[in-house]
DNA sequence: TTGCAACTTGGAATCATTCCAACTGATTAG
DNA sequence: CTAATCAGTTGGAATGATTCCAAGTTGCAA
């Protein structure tokens, strides 16, 4: 079960929607609660199985939406890997993702600012990237637990 | 227009799809052609009507087969970019990509051992990977020719 | 010459995502 | 108070890349 934001995380999340000219609603608030309360870098449809446990009238749609929202306003990001369904993770820290090619689980790496120059240094001049992204796939021998934030 | 392979590249062709237990084929050939002809990363359509040019007969189908072989071989790198289609690039030494918001056109970066050995070490003990993608996105001010390899 | 196995083909099916038109609810203007 | 407006939500239809499938080809082997 999914529990209600708590004023902090609460308060972070009407600021962003309002910075973007975007106004808090129910569904909104359900949507965040789900991808705050377990950081698991969920599907869409995962988020839209799990918001209906708390808001059993949500369409997938609105998920999407909000989901979109979400990104718009830099609440959260996409994370792509090959053409599987997107997912999303609310780890706005410089971070790169693990794919266990066993689980399709995702895991975020923590990415050191020595590492980050390192890559924007190898830009030839000319090119200018506001996005870096980064992602490992192989076995991850951690028998549980994900090791992100 | 698309030439011939080459007696080196067909050679090349031959020998990865015989070491998989694959055989050549005037369609594999043709394909094959396309991707190094023109080393621009292009769609699976792309590469559909240029083989069309040489082959007017072949079918959308078997370009995803012949292109799914060769990944197999590893002959090809898949270069996916969120959820467009999926781009194929024939350059197998280690590079990145870089997006061109503009355009959409992809580039190649060349990524130096030592910058790989950086990006190696921030994985946690228990993580173990084959496969480090990394792509930028953002602006190049190069008015024309990518520069990749 | 027959049989097999890999490959090719066109079209149907799949599936994540987007689009759309109708509905809802809150806020504002008269 | 009503009406108009407007953002947000909804369900279902449409889209589009990709995969699946069953029927043809082809080349080689028995």
């Amino acid at each position: 079960m999914i529990q209600n934001l708590n004023e902090h995380d609460r308060e972070k999340l009407m600021a962003s929607l309002n910075k973007g000219g975007q106004k808090l609603t129910p569904q909104r608030e359900a949507v965040f609660s789900v991808l705050i309360s377990k950081r698991d870098h969920p599907t869409v449809d995962e988020v839209f199985q799990r918001a209906r446990e708390t808001m059993p009238g949500m369409s997938l749609a609105t998920v999407y939406n909000c989901l979109e929202t979400f990104v718009a306003c830099g609440l959260v990001r996409q994370v792509n890997h090959e053409r599987e369904p997107t997912r999303y993770c609310p780890n706005l820290a410089p971070h790169a993702h693990f794919r266990d090619q066993a689980t399709g689980r995702v895991h975020d790496i923590e990415l050191p600012p020595e590492v980050l120059n390192s890559l924007r240094s190898i830009l030839p001049p000319g090119f200018n990237s506001e996005v870096i992204e980064i992602s490992f796939h192989g076995q991850a021998s951690t028998t549980e637990q994900p090791p992100h934030a």
